[in-house]
DNA sequence: TTGCAATTTAGACTCATTCTAATTCCTAAG
DNA sequence: CTTAGGAATTAGAATGAGTCTAAATTGCAA
């Protein structure tokens, strides 16, 4: 449930080159979203601070998901116009939404995949951002658990 | 500013399959839609559905909307947790928003890209939409205008 | 120590969207 | 031509995620 020195270090280093300081309250809510991978909402990420953390405030989670957000170290997740979630999942990939149980899994995403979209766009269109979103049903896994 | 016999058609069938009745005010708001080849608001919508529609009320401009993509007439579009927008492009495609203007570009999607995407998916995840939405800056275009 | 700027905080506020309850509209039956 | 009934429309109230405000706290550097 705490950071690893690594962890730390890496936080830390993202926060300042982001003009951003490192913040007893912000290391942990970023622990509390490494605890568990999933992709929490700004109150679940709040009541899962909140132990460890006595009195933390819901601003201060917001504050703090936001600074993560502009440091890079952290991803929204929009789906249509549900509260937002945050993905601590820095490499490449899609999401996909259960609409049975509302789950968000992640989808791998080879480089080859991007490069492909990329190429989709003519010329004067300069992506910063890509996102893909599937959302439909997840049958009964043949395979072994997933997450 | 007024539906072709087809387009009223269509949208009358695509209403009654969706158990909808098409009423005065649904084609008078879809003809709005069609009208303008962007990706509107709600509220613009609205502003332009009261010119040609007196006293057309916002409550009903959401419930039209509603109906259209109940009925499979229009999708929804959502850019971070900006007030959604409305796209009666039904033809595959993705979005790109250029951040300087607010605009909203439809982009080409070949039904190659839409296979290539689904085939990430491991085989219990079963898809009923994808989303693609990427957005960036638009340099000043080489050839000619789009849209 | 002191000063200062960033951060945290509680609570007020915003605003897109949804809900409610009353009216209006259509259609089908008598 | 009435009438009944269900859907649609409407104005306005309610909701709720997110943002803003202003005051208190923190932590660092002079």
């Amino acid at each position: 449930m705490s950071l690893s020195a690594l962890q730390r270090e890496h936080l830390k280093e993202s926060l300042l080159r982001a003009g951003l300081k490192p913040t007893r309250q912000r290391e942990h809510v970023f622990a509390v979203l490494l605890g568990k991978r999933d992709h929490p909402t700004v109150e679940e990420v709040w009541q899962r601070s909140r132990q460890g953390f006595e009195g933390i405030s819901l601003a201060t989670v917001y504050n703090c998901l936001e600074s993560f957000v502009r440091s890079g170290v952290v991803r929204q997740v929009n789906y249509e116009r549900e509260p937002t979630r945050y993905c601590p999942n820095l490499a490449p990939h899609a999401h996909f939404k259960d609409q049975s149980s509302g789950r968000v899994y992640d989808i791998e995403l080879p480089p080859a995949t991007l490069d492909m979209l990329r190429q989709l766009l003519p010329s004067e269109f300069q992506p910063e951002a890509i996102e893909i979103s599937f959302h439909g049903k997840r049958r009964r896994s043949t395979g072994r658990a997933m997450n």
